[in-house]
DNA sequence: CAAATAATTATTGTATTCAATTTGTATTTT
DNA sequence: AAAATACAAATTGAATACAATAATTATTTG
């Protein structure tokens, strides 16, 4: 309780962020008022003043007095994320490497290092977040803003699937990941030239690599045990 | 005041979308909250909440201890939106001729009919409503939850750019307009049929003769006066 | 008189209080 | 005993009251 409220309030909000991205706070997740807000040391009014901010950017979503909740991840959003990932994720990083200012790009440059370090702890929940700071850095750069509100949510969505279907239990997704932090360096290069069709292209490599990912889990390899066959199988 | 508290406040909310659309709030206009909540009857507390919420879709902006202004439209914008909107306009088109209901169908259907009748009718503000709303529809059939929010603020400033750039002066334009209406019935069709293909081809037509019309006005064609020939023409 | 500073006013942000709606529970009724 | 209704508790929504911040005006000082 030592900060301002309007402190308070950003560290709400960043709190909220966090825990939605790494399904700290799961999806469908319904969110007390009251509990919420002797927790950060604010009255109800701030709290559902940022229950707004967070339903605009799509972390929550608000049902008349019903109040807010963590956003759904249905049958549907798997399939629409699909349809949408490509086509904005290569928009945005192409108008990334024609837009970026060097400030930018410096900020880039710390978001992959900083992705790099949480490869090595190995913590999926900092390994998402700074992921998807990286992205929401190209989607700065760009700069659009009609393309920017469906970047966002595709990221939080991204990452949401990511700590879901993402974690790493083998050598091949090992080097998945370590694939994608090359992917990454080279986007930063490709924005660095300029070079917008080489950055185009990069971010839909990498957005195969991640959905090939996605799929292993989706659908994986089929059992080899031949059915009814094998000594001590019972019968139905 | 008679209305119930809830009434007024969604009042207060299509009332400011409308006036956004429209320009009858300029961009950057900034709204005051004492004014706006005895005009609705509703206390302060309601009324920013609705402003958090139009903020959320794009048509305010919030400012820290500056309160809500009406979005702006800077030179950046119009760049922003020439690059955005086809791209969106013509994938939502798309996945609305594959998934339309058949009650949206007959939204749509709806809305076309309005518009036609505001072509008639000739107010430049309710023409611009009713074409947003035709394609706010197709925007509700695609069902994208992460295309929306981009197609939402492409339609926030194309209206405007509408209600600033398209006001039909003479024939060309005005047979432009009548063009446009035959466009929205073909991507009826396309949609009544489920030729997705053609949906996205018709919104890629539609776009590019709404661009058009904007060009028009962007880079007016030139002057035939030739220019220090004139007789009493002064030298620089 | 100009610049700087202090005080006043206006506006925004937060807390508290009050009202309305919903949800859970208990009682009644068939 | 199951369903329906009435009641009570909890939760959300709105209004008022209070605090903090920004803008404006007035005053002071060089």
């Amino acid at each position: 309780m030592s900060a301002t409220a309007k402190e308070r309030k950003e560290l709400l909000l960043e709190a909220l962020r966090r825990d939605v991205l790494t399904m700290t706070l799961q999806p469908g997740a319904d969110l007390d008022e009251v509990s919420l807000s002797d927790d950060y040391g604010l009255s109800r009014t701030p709290l559902r003043d940022a229950f707004r901010e967070l339903a605009g950017e799509g972390y929550l979503t608000l049902h008349q007095n019903r109040g807010a909740r963590v956003a759904d991840m249905g049958h549907r959003t798997l399939r629409d994320f699909f349809l949408a990932a490509p086509m904005i994720y290569s928009s945005i990083t192409q108008l990334a490497a024609e837009n970026a200012t060097l400030a930018q790009l410096d900020e880039l440059k710390d978001a992959q290092q900083a992705f790099k370090s949480t490869l090595r702890t190995g913590n999926p929940s900092d390994r998402t977040l700074s992921n998807n700071r990286f992205h929401a850095i190209t989607g700065e750069m760009a700069g659009n803003v009609y393309l920017l509100p469906s970047l966002n949510r595709l990221l939080i969505d991204h990452a949401r699937i990511s700590m879901t279907f993402y974690q790493p239990r083998n050598s091949r997704m090992a080097e998945n990941v370590s694939l994608a932090s090359e992917q990454h360096d080279g986007i930063i290069r490709a924005i660095e030239n300029g070079d917008s069709a080489k950055a185009a292209q990069l971010a839909l490599d990498h957005w195969e690599l991640s959905r090939g990912q996605i799929e292993l889990f989706v659908m994986p390899t089929a059992l080899e045990a031949p059915l009814g066959a094998a000594p001590g199988a019972r019968t139905a």
